[in-house]
DNA sequence: TATTCAGCGATTGTATACAATCGACAAAGC
DNA sequence: GCTTTGTCGATTGTATACAATCGCTGAATA
């Protein structure tokens, strides 16, 4: 009795895993077209997982589907970009005002230590620095437990593409929207943590829209 | 010259909509498990197109996949269905936000016309009003161009579901918000179209919680 | 009578074959 | 030389066959 159903996990899934590594390590690069046969042969699988796996990086934002012509990687444009912080920026923020409802000592604890190697430090682990940072999000995600909100939270991977066009806050301005956003959280100020949440994000909509204004596609 | 590609409709497309349709004219109910080779027969499809519409039913949230055991039709519980109004509330409000900036005069006329049958109506035909409370919406998302939440906006079929289950305002407060909300829009006020939008639909959650309140699932 | 377990039918998971059609290249026309 | 059209290989779209396995039923057991 309640016991946990184990997941099995079909190679739909797995591919679907093994793409997406694929397409963030960009070893598929943004505009390439995913030939069905040579990718399903090379992940030693038929096409029909392959097929299952991509519809799910679509629904991702990674991969773009065109009827008769097929899968290609997704492409950010700036423009696009800035589309998916706006939505972003509100997702996130419900995200820590649902947080704020239930978080608990210990996991403001573990919000603070994924920062705390940072602060202070002459120079900067950018790579590590920048998993930090998705961690915070994806955590506070977690803690505010809407499962609605965690399935769109998959538009997240995104993210990670975000940080390679260079598309982040310096790790000062980071640091201390996140502590102000982690304090917000301790005292369950909802709204309070909401409104944190979406300056945060919007201050990196603002970056993109320099970019935009600087002529950038 | 500025010919709009034909976008080609395969099988899963066409598989998609008839089986949303099945589903939110409830001839598939909560719950019933959507035997796959007995589905493709009645539809006169393979299985292929078949788990291609599948897939994307799962995205809009009116199917659930368990892997081994296959498709089921979502059964939405008042707390589930709280946490899709969450969502819904935010998205909204920033459809609405994104929608002030863009509105022309045309648009929100269209918006008011929508509503012009049911002003000072002696009765309401609930079925037409329903309609346009949900061309509303759908309007509003589409002026705000946002290609992300128009993605997600496939989220808005869980609402025929909602109105199924009783959840919505009287005619009277909405037509009294959806004025209001136009009157923002009109006077291209972001900050209060969103404020109004997420009222509006906020409302909406209360009523949900009373029924959780009243011990209902 | 309640419980466990084996066997089997039903159903999903995956691979593959074949049909449809896209697009690249070459040949023909202007 | 540039554009258009026809042909063919490459690639996606769909159906189907077969393998894996789920869960139900009924017999065996306590």
């Amino acid at each position: 009795m309640g016991l946990k159903r184990i997941d099995h996990k079909d190679l739909g899934q797995l591919t679907y895993h093994q793409v997406k590594e694929l397409i963030v390590r960009k070893a598929l690069r943004p505009g390439d077209h995913i030939r069905q046969d040579e990718m399903a042969q090379q992940l030693g699988v038929s096409r029909t997982p392959l097929l299952k796996a991509l519809n799910l990086l679509e629904r991702d934002l990674l991969v773009e589907f065109i009827p008769r012509r097929g899968y290609f990687v997704k492409q950010y444009t700036y423009a696009e970009m800035r589309e998916v912080f706006q939505v972003r920026e509100v997702l996130e923020g419900l995200a820590a005002r649902l947080a704020a409802e239930h978080i608990t000592l210990d996991e403001t604890a573990y919000l603070r230590s994924l920062f705390a190697p940072f602060h202070g430090a002459d120079a900067i682990d950018m790579a590590a620095y920048e998993s930090a940072d998705q961690a915070f999000h994806r955590q506070i995600a977690a803690i505010g437990a809407n499962a609605v909100l965690a399935k769109l939270e998959v538009m997240r991977n995104v993210q990670v593409l975000a940080y390679q066009m260079g598309l982040h806050l310096s790790p000062e301005q980071t640091l201390t929207d996140h502590a102000a956003i982690i304090d917000a959280l301790e005292r369950r100020d909802g709204l309070g943590a909401e409104r944190l949440m979406r300056a945060h994000i919007n201050a990196g909509t603002r970056i993109i829209e320099q970019h935009i204004a600087e002529g950038q596609p």
